[in-house]
DNA sequence: GTAGTTTAACTACGGCCGTAGTAATATCCA
DNA sequence: TGGATATTACTACGGCCGTAGTTAAACTAC
């Protein structure tokens, strides 16, 4: 089969849920932006809801990608190397992916209202937070799943000022000292 | 004059973007689910963009009394009492206000885009900022800016995970403990 | 009480959306 | 090679959306 046709299709549905958000997600509009014939996009992703899922699945690879290398347990243990895995993991995550984080925001929210969103979500969320877990109690932490899931929303938090919100950018180091803070905070429980 | 109407409308607004999305949000969905003869909403806020500063600026009002207690700077200068009160808003915006906390993400993507958004939302977060530096600046924090970002960063990630992400539901106790968690590392620094 | 002004009610229009049916084309395997 | 099968292209339809114009009602101030 050809996963080209998909997978270009994917990749602009997220540019323009980035840049338009909900509402500026169509199939006609997929077709549009990506240079294809009308009803390409239709006919991919029959319903509106497919083409959501195709989306959304595409967007859990990325994030997978990005954050791999923190998520290597491996000479992890050491707070201040997990801060600056962290710390880099999100820089590229504000900068780099910036398009993506912006359109993983708008699928998250969808999710809340659509279950076959929400299990793709929630699946690829545990493939952050698990390791997580791990490797927090690796380090020394008390309660591991707790401070597992401080750290998952610290980072969420950083990226949604940075990206959505009202707050300046960060520069990396900001991003290297407040995951240091909270390690910090966390493993003198 | 009568702020009645706006007032409804608003309110309408906030749960129908809760329950439904940006998508959902439209002049003739809000005149159904209030109950308003057809046309209503249309002419209060004559373009969708009225209709969504509309909203947006009765939602910045809603988060501002919910956080009010924690505004206070005084004899929160101790970091557990700051934590308590900061777990308590953050409860209350999971449990009470869980619908306008959905609607303020709704928003706050839209003002990613939106320049009469941005603005609302943007002098409505200063709200919270300004006095988080101040606060963590009597606390003793040796970097109040950064320090406090990072506070609103952590709370805004608490919130996003359990209303939106795929994180469990924390308990207060677990609120309570992650804010103690990073001011702990934060004024150790 | 009545003239003037604001607010509400209703209606209309052009446009885009989701969806699906069907025809054309390419691909694959015996 | 040639027929079966999957993919792509195109088109159509009903429906809802944003917006605005126009009329009717309510209110205000003199």
């Amino acid at each position: 089969m050809k996963p080209q046709r998909a997978e270009l299709v994917a990749e602009t549905a997220i540019t323009l849920l980035a840049e338009r958000g909900m509402r500026g997600l169509t199939h006609r509009a997929v077709d549009e932006a990506a240079g294809l014939p009308p009803g390409s996009t239709s006919n991919l992703a029959r319903t509106r809801s497919a083409l959501l899922e195709l989306t959304l699945a595409r967007l859990a690879e990325l994030e997978a990608d990005a954050f791999a290398p923190v998520l290597d347990v491996a000479g992890l243990t050491m707070p201040d190397m997990l801060a600056e895995m962290t710390a880099r993991a999100l820089w590229t995550q504000l900068t780099t992916g910036r398009r993506q984080t912006i359109a993983r925001y708008e699928l998250a929210m969808e999710a809340t209202r659509r279950p076959e969103l929400r299990k793709i979500y929630d699946e690829a969320g545990s493939r952050f937070r698990d390791p997580a877990v791990t490797i927090l109690s690796a380090a020394g932490s008390t309660d591991p799943v707790r401070h597992g899931r401080q750290l998952v929303a610290f980072s969420e938090g950083m990226m949604f000022d940075a990206v959505i919100g009202a707050g300046a950018e960060p520069t990396l180091d900001d991003l290297r000292l407040g995951v240091r803070d909270l390690l910090r905070g966390m493993l003198a429980g």
